[in-house]
RNA sequence: GGCCCCGUGGUCAAGCGGUUAAGACAUCGCCCUUUCACGGCGGAGACAUGGGUUCGAUUCCCGUCGGGGUCACCA
């Protein structure tokens, strides 16, 4: 007996690699073409920390004219979660980060090199692990695991390394005959990797954001296929990118200490290994401490979040990208016009440490963003949001011209207002532009500087009466509004009343927040001519008549 | 604990042996302005620490401290 014979026990079935090698041949690309990959569990939500791995992937492969693909790593049913492909697959849908083959739904997928879901590929593992097995590079293991677990105990009272290695690995030096005898008697195994490695030498890893990492050898036998017969999460990365030819592995770097693992697998195999970049986690301070984004503590943690929250899709892309590359940012300010896809992502130069999270800037961001947007657009997305997060919202847009209408304020210029940072800010940015809205509830007037009563009605009445006239031009409107002021005794200019303080009660300046407020209840809003020409005579007459009697 | 990575203002960060140590967000002040925002100008604010190497270290080396990652039949 030898070991081809134990691999033909152990899989019978199984095919020979040379099936798979011819299945799946090297990629036709140009030279310098980077395919990589977003390969996610389906265990629940996607977490930012994926998208920004997914954008950093999808630059680069688009840069180089490669190919993005999203696999799914399903090999642990115990996490697995209902609809957690559709999950993964729309939330790239979301920020249009679309991958040029693998999973699409929940079953279907696209692409040559598949299939993209791993527990759909059971039987290519078992081919490999057989090949492993042949050649005596890996072998099956009958420790249960309480056997395991009390090697470890064993280990740590001992105060050394832990794990299933050198005289620990017990089933290691079983011989063909030895293991061929357990398994006809029916006893339980997995299979694990013979690692030829040893732990007091060096190897040399180049990545390509961490730089010169040296690592003691990988002397661990690790389990490469489970008991239900799946791979464990190294050995089908080792499989599978081998197979879908992949070039880089881009990764989230709590993988880089697998790297010895990761090479020595590839070697052993024969496969060539890819490139890594491992980037650093998104991180968030927890009192004074730096932790990664949490799914569980920090709603912010999931792309989700986003989405219902209505932060801007452009936003959160450039937040990354930001982040990614810093050399971003003073690209985008030279090149306000130009898209996303014009810029160089460059892998090399993104951050060794983790970034802390920074929601006021993103919200700045998206301020940016939203203010470079015409009004129409501004509509458009504020109305798809709307429509799934905020009915109230979604009313108020019904009437698509009076909403244009109000987006366009101050909208447009070189200077466009910033002052709505996501969709979700949109009905509270606009809601007292509609007098159904405005007179449904209790209103409160916050009046500042001039806040007597008779004198605001004094104000309003004359306004109304004597100057005021829908029709008149922005200048007219407000020589109007200073020969009020003057009328009733307040500086006709703020600079003349600065200069003789005394000499009146307050300026035009206050005056005409006496005007805004009665009309929108509000210290702050956009500029006021362009409001009353939205609002018109009814309704300003309206609200000014019910300031006074207030 | 072993191994690995990291440490420039509150945050993101330029910087590659000689710089007045950029810039952005945040913050403060002023200007502009009928409000707010925008914009403009300006202020405050940093090389974790101790040793080397060097004519000279933020930059190179070592230690210390601090932070993070990893040590599963999870990925």
């Amino acid at each position: 007996m030898n070991y081809k014979d134990l691999a033909d026990l152990i899989f019978p079935n199984a095919k020979d690699i040379s099936y798979y090698e011819e299945k799946y041949p090297e990629r036709d690309l140009p030279e310098g073409a980077v395919v990589s990959r977003f390969a996610p569990s389906p265990t629940g939500f996607v977490h930012v920390g994926g998208l920004y791995q997914s954008l950093v992937a999808k630059e680069m492969t688009r840069k180089t004219g490669g190919v993005f693909f999203l696999r799914v790593e399903d090999t642990d049913q115990k996490r697995e979660v209902e609809n957690g492909v559709t999950d993964i697959v729309n939330s790239l849908k979301d920020f249009d980060i679309l991958p040029d083959e693998g999973m699409v739904s929940e079953t279907e997928e696209k692409g040559n090199y598949g299939p993209y879901k791993q527990s759909q590929r059971k039987e290519i593992y078992q081919a490999y692990a057989k090949y492993l097995l042949e050649q005596g590079k890996a072998y099956p293991c009958f420790c249960t695991a309480e056997e395991v677990e009390e090697i470890r105990k064993k280990q740590e009272a001992a105060k050394i390394r832990p794990g299933y290695y050198g005289i620990w690995a017990k089933c290691r030096n079983l011989t063909v005959e030895e293991a061929a005898e357990k398994i006809k008697n029916g006893e339980e195994y997995i299979v694990r990797f013979k690692s030829p490695g040893r732990e007091d030498r060096k190897i040399k890893h180049h990545d390509i954001i961490k730089g010169n990492v040296d690592f003691p050898e990988s002397d661990q036998d690790i389990v490469i296929i489970k008991a239900d017969g799946l791979p464990t999460y190294h050995f089908a990365h080792a499989v599978d990118d081998h197979l879908m030819r992949t070039t880089h592995v881009i990764r989230s770097d709590e993988w880089l200490s697998s790297v010895p693992l990761h090479l020595q697998l590839f070697h052993e195999l024969g496969f060539k290994a890819p490139k890594y970049a491992h980037i650093s986690p998104i991180m968030k301070n927890d009192n004074g401490n730096k932790r990664k984004l949490s799914k569980r503590k920090d709603p912010e943690a999931a792309v989700s979040y986003y989405k219902e929250e209505g932060i801007p899709v452009a936003a959160v892309k450039e937040y990354l990208l930001n982040i990614a590359n810093s050399t971003f940012e003073n690209w985008r300010r030279a090149n306000p016009e130009k898209t996303l896809e014009e810029f160089d992502f460059n892998l090399t130069k993104m951050s060794v440490s983790g970034a802390l999270f920074d929601m006021v800037k993103l919200l700045d961001i998206g301020k940016t963003v939203i203010s470079r947007m015409s009004a129409q657009e501004v509509y458009e997305n504020s109305l798809k949001w709307a429509k799934e997060y905020d009915k109230e919202l979604e009313k108020m847009l019904e009437d698509k011209e009076y909403a244009l209408k109000i987006f366009g304020i101050e909208r447009g210029n070189k200077k466009p207002r910033k002052d709505i940072s996501k969709w979700s800010e949109v009905k509270s940015n606009i809601e007292y532009m509609y007098d159904d809205y405005y007179f449904s509830k209790s209103i409160e007037y916050p009046y500042q500087v001039i806040n007597d009563k008779e004198d605001i009605n004094n104000i309003l009445k004359l306004y109304i009466e004597k100057y005021y006239n829908q029709n008149d031009d922005k200048q007219v409107w407000f020589d109007k509004i200073k020969e009020l002021s003057g009328e009733l005794g307040y500086a006709k200019e703020v600079k003349e009343y600065k200069a003789n303080p005394d000499a009146y009660k307050a300026h035009v300046g206050d005056v005409s927040t006496v005007l805004r407020v009665a009309l929108t209840a509000r210290t702050n809003t956009p500029d006021m001519y362009e409001i009353m020409q939205v609002l018109g005579k009814e309704s300003i007459v309206k609200r000014l008549t019910k300031a006074m009697e207030e």
